[in-house]
DNA sequence: TAGCCGTGGCT
DNA sequence: TAGCCAAGGCT
């Protein structure tokens, strides 16, 4: 696609506006270089879907300290790191984050595909991805639409028709504005732009380095671009939680790989429904937490109601798990839901022992 | 294709 | 406070 006239003045003001006003993040090169390297662009781009900057910060680092290279995070265990994962949320992420980096290190000699194309056949590798990564890491035009970049485009042209139906023109926008060079700057421009000025609830519409061009500007309420289809209400289920200690152990188990916080360490639990099964997964003396544990989750919300009791050294729970000693708790790598849960029981314990 | 899949901060 | 929102991908 052609970029002339207006789109070439969009792309120019907003490249001129980045190379004041980028962010520094831990993940660019630094400004002047083209030093990005692919495999800290992939990981940060794989942890940024759906996830904030100040978020992934502290992953990033702790990830790139470990793993500093993709053969470094191929060899990685399993265990491990869905454990250094853990809190991080959507954790289909981290277990295609290693098949990824397995395929890499297999099948491409531990580089990365430098092609759209190429990036697209990955495990976890989307679209969006892709493209970033093809842009950011090896130079090449493509069009990248992400969150922000829908928003920055669907206000430009103040294109009202409601998402998703939208995109098809959105993308098509976005590919007429989008430079032949710097298409890497241009696309961590626009996803500046988006988090920080044309932000989706008041947008700094005064300091934007393309209102000139900006069509949603003119309008009397440039922030209603994109429309949003309505949302569906969330439902509120709950669910039953067993804290199995033995001689200073508690019972994890794994969770299956699919579904909800798939791969990951755990307490053994109910199932999440309107009338979840409470029974014990074997027979103790067991204690109720007086509240619930509360989680917010994509598509519902959780009351877990926990229980815990001590077991004799014989017993052995049904299944596979392990004993995980409690005063490590810390580094089981438990999602949040269970981290918080094993912080009840703590509390409930200092305040026995209190009394 | 629309539902599934986490979490924490902000308003 | 309850909902909204964040550099999406998979099925």
């Amino acid at each position: 696609m052609r970029v002339e006239g207006r789109d070439r003045k969009i792309a120019g003001d907003l490249l001129a506006h980045y190379d004041v006003h980028a962010r520094r993040l831990p993940w660019r090169a630094p400004p002047g270089s083209n030093a990005a390297d692919p495999y800290r662009v992939w990981l940060s781009e794989v942890m940024l879907q759906q996830t904030t900057v100040a978020a992934v910060g502290p992953y990033f680092a702790k990830f790139t300290e470990r793993w500093p290279t993709v053969q470094d995070l191929a060899a990685a265990d399993d265990a491990d790191l869905m454990a250094a994962w853990a809190g991080l949320g959507y954790y289909a992420r981290a277990r295609n984050l290693l098949a990824c980096a397995r395929a890499v290190a297999r099948d491409h000699g531990g580089i990365f595909p430098d092609s759209e194309d190429g990036l697209r056949a990955l495990p976890g590798v989307g679209a969006y991805t892709a493209a970033a990564v093809a842009a950011i890491a090896f130079g090449r035009r493509a069009v990248v639409v992400d969150a922000n970049v829908e928003r920055v485009v669907a206000r430009l042209f103040a294109i009202a028709t409601p998402l998703p139906a939208a995109r098809p023109a959105i993308r098509e926008a976005c590919d007429r504005i989008t430079p032949d060079a710097r298409a890497g700057d241009f696309a961590q421009a626009m996803m500046d732009l988006g988090a920080t000025i044309c932000t989706a609830r008041n947008p700094a519409c005064g300091i934007c380095p393309i209102r000139a061009d900006c069509a949603a500007i003119l309008t009397a309420d440039p922030a209603a671009f994109p429309v949003k289809p309505p949302k569906k209400t969330r439902p509120h289920r709950t669910g039953h939680g067993w804290w199995i200690e033995r001689d200073g152990n508690v019972w994890l188990i794994r969770r299956p790989d699919k579904g909800l916080l798939g791969g990951m360490r755990a307490l053994p639990s109910s199932d999440w429904s309107d009338a979840p099964d409470a029974t014990p997964p074997l027979r103790a003396h067991w204690s109720t937490i007086d509240e619930p544990v509360a989680h917010v989750f994509t598509h519902f919300s959780l009351a877990l109601r926990v229980h815990h009791a001590h077991v004799g050294a014989e017993m052995t729970p049904p299944g596979a798990g392990e004993w995980w000693p409690i005063d490590r708790i810390g580094e089981a790598g438990l999602p949040t839901l269970f981290a918080r849960a094993a912080d009840a029981v703590r509390k409930e314990r200092q305040a026995n022992a209190r009394n």
